[in-house]
DNA sequence: CCAGACGTTGTT
DNA sequence: GTCTGG
DNA sequence: CCAGACGTTGTT
DNA sequence: GTCTGG
């Protein structure tokens, strides 16, 4: 996941910035799982920003585990399974970015590609979240995202993609009192226009590439389109 | 009953 | 091959 | 997701 | 916490 702009992301929102920590708050091009990020929850009668780390530990978690297990969540099976039955009906949050990333190709060369809006706008991905309790007193806020069936773009990479939703379905999917039907419409996969994939830097593959070269565009790789 | 899991993606 | 760390 | 490790003893 | 497997 990228995340490039600090003020594109609470402007966009209509959060205010002061709200987070500005330490944290910097500019992200290579967010991999299990890292520090942002979601966006029902609060009241608005929208609030807050922190959350990548990868869904449980509030009845003893260690953090479960987080690189628990990254996606299928849309199909959700409901169901324990781990995110509970976070699927009461904390549906929406996970901001302004792209994720995709491989194809051999394993042993592995290709990225960027995925992201053809606006350039911010991507929002349908997620759940839930806190858990490193220590005793000390809480720590996670997220997963939400997966569905490829679309016709993201077909040729793979068969899952995350939930994408546009602003009127993202307030939908927060919404403590959208009922079951609507919540599965939402899940399902977004228009192939909805997105636009941009081979991009080998040098994203390795997590320690947090910086904007990472996002060069390949010169070879785009023929692979 | 107790113990142990609780999840998804990937692809040669 | 499979697990862990990021 | 990809990259990189994959281990124990000893003890400063 | 709650479900599944033994």
């Amino acid at each position: 996941m990228t995340y490039h702009e600090a003020a594109l992301l609470a402007e966009e929102l209509g959060v205010p910035v002061e709200e987070l920590d500005r330490a944290e708050f910097r500019p992200r091009y290579n967010i991999a799982p299990t890292d520090p990020h942002y979601i966006v929850r029902i609060r009241d009668e608005g929208r609030e920003l807050v922190a959350a780390r990548w990868g869904l530990v449980n509030s009845w978690a003893k260690d953090a585990s479960m987080a690189a297990r628990q990254i996606n969540a299928r849309a199909e099976t959700l409901a169901a399974r324990p781990a995110f039955r509970e976070a699927y009906q009461k904390r549906r949050c929406v996970v901001p970015a302004d792209g994720f990333y995709e491989w194809t190709g051999p394993k042993s060369d592995r290709q990225p590609f960027w995925f992201h809006r053809p606006d350039g706008r911010l991507l929002l991905m349908a997620g759940l979240y839930e806190s858990w309790q490193p220590k005793p007193g000390e809480w720590q806020r996670t997220f997963t995202i939400v997966t569905t069936t490829a679309n016709e773009l993201m077909a040729p990479f793979h068969d899952r993609m995350p939930v994408v939703l546009d602003e009127e379905q993202a307030s939908r999917w927060m919404f403590k009192t959208t009922p079951p039907e609507t919540l599965h419409r939402l899940m399902e996969p977004p228009p192939a226009r909805a997105l636009i994939a941009t081979a991009v830097s080998k040098r994203v593959n390795s997590v320690a590439n947090d910086d904007p070269s990472v996002m060069t565009p390949d010169p070879v790789a785009p023929r692979l389109l």
